[in-house]
DNA sequence: TACAAGATGTACCTATCGGTACAAATCGTC
DNA sequence: GACGATTTGTACCGATAGGTACATCTTGTA
């Protein structure tokens, strides 16, 4: 009995690709074929829900990505002005410094929210939840922390916008600088 | 010869709704019909570019709108922290208090940057602009005022990410607000 | 080498897409 | 009321959408 799941998340980075490339409803089937190199008939037998047990899936991946290497981290370093730094590089390597966008926020602002309303809203809820459990470790007061949070976790997805609208990666690199000076002046 | 302009942009604010709910692409002519009340006949006399004119239209009709409520009274307010602290209150009011989304960023995340990419482009730009211009005159250094402009325009739209995300429009006044007092304090 | 299970390509389905053609209704002007 | 121009509804177009059915190829195991 051969576990053959391996072969399905091969093909996750390529529809997160499409999708983030193209939005949901954008991305069409034929899109997402020539993308991943697999036929309806590989899709299909992968993701018998159809298009949106995909993108569920790519969800389900970007989720368990940024909790595994910005949630936790956040929540458990042992310095936590050193794992906010961390945060920031993280980030930016993961957007590409500002080329990549966010499919999140992509689907939040988009006619998919939704569809996907609870892996939304949570995603970005666990990420001001760490990034404030952290704040409050460096030793914000609790309120404090979490509108710190809340503010940071905006700025990057507005740098994210303003970024992709001006074409422009710079514009997402200096709003994360001065982002991160502010959460760790003092 | 009569004019019918009045007619055409009557349908503006409708279209404008079914953009910004279902994005470009989602945006179907039998949507548009529903939303507008018109036929595929009158949306062809009115828009013969089809969808793309309609969608032009309407971010003609709100680049006007921003650089007349919005970028103006920036540039040419008497006292400019006024003339910040009105902008505030417009663009809360313009957004709903977060309920609505920004359509040019949903067209910049989205699929469809690139087709309107020098409105989009332009928007922010002009936004950025007309702001570090009154934070300027308001006593700030041209770098300084431009940084800060850049910031408070990306948590503008980072707010209406997370609003949206939640589905809970609490978290935009708390950002806007937060944001007005970093702008004005001093 | 035989066999079952999984993987894949292809043909096909219905619904809808954006867009066009055009005749009929409507409207403003004289 | 007549006329020309505009406005509108309807029928229709080819293309493509997402999805299904199924026969055929691979593949791992014994």
């Amino acid at each position: 009995m051969p576990r053959t799941i391996g072969e399905r998340s091969d093909a996750i980075p390529a529809l997160a690709e499409v999708f983030r490339t193209h939005g949901f409803d954008g991305a069409s089937l034929s899109l997402i074929g020539a993308a991943t190199g697999l036929g309806k008939g590989s899709l299909y037998n992968f993701f018998p829900g159809g298009k949106e047990e995909m993108a569920q899936a790519v969800l389900d991946e970007i989720d368990g990505w940024f909790r595994r290497e910005v949630f936790t981290p956040l929540r458990e370093a042992k310095e936590p002005r050193q794992g906010i730094r961390e945060m920031f590089q993280v980030v930016d390597r993961y957007f590409h410094s500002g080329r990549r966008v966010c499919l999140i926020g992509a689907f939040a602002l988009g006619d998919s929210r939704d569809r996907f309303a609870a892996c939304v809203a949570a995603y970005f809820a666990e990420w001001v939840d760490a990034l404030a459990e952290a704040l409050r470790r460096a030793g914000s007061g609790r309120a404090e922390a979490r509108a710190q949070a809340e503010d940071t976790v905006a700025a990057i997805q507005g740098a994210l916008v303003l970024a992709r609208a001006a074409d422009d990666r710079a514009v997402f690199g200096r709003i994360m600088r001065r982002q991160e000076l502010l959460l760790l002046r003092k």
